[in-house]
DNA sequence: CTTGCTTTGTAGTAAAATTACAAAAATTAT
DNA sequence: ATAATTTTTGTAATTTTACTACAAAGCAAG
């Protein structure tokens, strides 16, 4: 049939208001009509039957639905039962910039939206077998080094902080004189965990030029086909919806979010609870520490 | 009518699911088998018509139907779709505690959809005008000093890097007697921004007594009640779907977007760019320190 | 055990969606 | 240019789906 081979040829979007929008110019007059209609309001569309959407794209009604069976749907319910899906808080439509002219409320929630799209990309890219491999790397290692610079260093503290709470010996020089010393000064067990947004920063792909030298395990979280990546023996990589303007940094919280992934993992494995954090235990060490009070 | 007041004594819950999830104690013989029903896979349930589910649950059409008004729905058709909105990608399911017995692609998708449920929460929750308050502040302030311990001194130095980036003074002090130090010495256009998890940690509300005896405004991310938003001249607050246990963080990617959201009205309001981050630029910087290479 | 109330189901009704088919456009060939 | 063919669109009938009215069953208080 004419009408699929030209459905084949319209990029495949994530979701159903994407393909309409993708597949706009390809349409007829009354598809067009249509498709107008509804991504003039999806989330309206989806309350609307048939009959009200055929009147008020100024079509019949079976031609509404045969625009749905085009979709890949089985018809009019399940399209708008899609539609429905696609429409959640406006989450999947792509990425939202923030503008100068942008208010609170706009880049608040532009900025919240962008970062749920992309650990929904995140959770379709995620190879879970690498994140076994990474927990079973970690917790076989004696020591961790962990190295972030710029952007990445708080994540780095990050990591350092979670990692410890699962029960690791996890380490973060933060000067590039330590970091230096430590991937200089290779031990057995020792691994290397490096944090980089670019994953072409100079000091960083240093570093772990100078841990490979003495045969240390890398593991890194960098972009994929970045010079740190080939570097590394095990590559976490982080997929994104697009590339972002300087004004949103939510890939950073991605990253974040797979510390936790494996930190949970290192819990899991070991078959040990996370460690405690309350002050509490603190309490004597604290003592010691503080003059007066 | 008597159903309607046995309706409003439900604990309001973010969505369908929880709502159903959380009203399941309070229904009887005949609800109660159409929400199991539904709950053992909401999924399937969207692709259902009345009749089947009526069958599948051994109870009569109109009972589901009726179960369906008692939801606040219009009916079975908006229920359905009620639903499916809720049943995106298992995301909006309360929350999904890590368990020791998941395999990696099981805690991996309970940590991301648990981040996800945490942003969305923080989406409704958020207030902009408390944002608002904030980012003319940030903008307002001659210098910013950003204090964090524990689990949130990664944050800290988190909003350190953005702050700066969007074009702001801040300074991140990361030894007790370094803050304690610019608590002590106020000088005017100061400004403090305190994070904390709990907002109870003994330490960082010594800092905002100290700020507070010098009348420094402190803006603080914590949770509402607490000791520390009490001291606070602003309150930034974050909601959390539900108590987390140790093993997922998720609140904490939470903290971040705020951060990147307080960056991103900073740098609209001051309507100017973020701030280069491209190394070329500390290049020569870069030279003075390194001997050789 | 009976009265009054609530809950559940049956049967009928209304609405919505789909299909079959015919009319109208558009395209191609003569 | 016009007839033939194909494609597209709409009308009307059919089928499916959801809803309503009412009656029967279950339950609690007197």
């Amino acid at each position: 049939m004419n009408q699929m081979n030209k459905m084949d040829a319209w990029p495949k979007e994530i979701n159903l208001i994407g393909e309409m929008r993708s597949a706009l110019s390809h349409l007829n007059k009354t598809e067009k009509k249509i498709a107008q209609n509804i991504l003039a309001d999806p989330e309206a569309a989806t309350q609307k039957s048939i009959a009200v959407l055929a009147k008020n794209s100024g079509v019949s009604e079976p031609s509404v639905n045969r625009f749905c069976k085009r979709f890949n749907t089985t018809g009019f319910p399940d399209f708008k039962l899609k539609l429905a899906k696609a429409a959640v808080s406006g989450i999947w439509e792509t990425v939202h910039p923030v503008r100068p002219e942008d208010d609170a409320g706009k880049y608040t929630t532009k900025i919240i939206n962008n970062t749920i799209a992309n650990l929904m990309a995140f959770k379709q890219s995620v190879s879970y077998q690498q994140i076994q491999l990474a927990v079973e790397a970690l917790i076989r290692a004696k020591r961790i080094f962990i190295v972030g610079l710029g952007g990445s260093s708080a994540t780095a503290k990050d990591a350092e902080c979670k990692f410890f709470q699962s029960g690791l010996s996890a380490c973060n020089p933060v000067d590039l004189i330590m970091q230096r010393m430590v991937a200089s000064n290779y031990d057995a067990g020792d691994l290397f965990f490096l944090i980089s947004q670019t994953g072409e920063t100079k000091e960083i792909i240093e570093v772990a030029e100078l841990a490979k030298l003495n045969n240390a395990p890398i593991i890194c979280l960098a972009p994929e086909m970045s010079r740190l990546s080939k570097l590394s023996t095990l590559k976490l990589q982080i997929g994104r919806v697009n590339s972002l303007d300087r004004l949103s940094f939510s890939s950073q919280a991605t990253y974040q979010v797979m510390l936790d992934i494996l930190a949970a993992g290192v819990s899991v494995e070991k078959n040990a609870p996370a460690r405690i954090v309350n002050k509490e235990c603190f309490k004597d060490c604290y003592k010691s520490y503080l003059i007066g009070n």
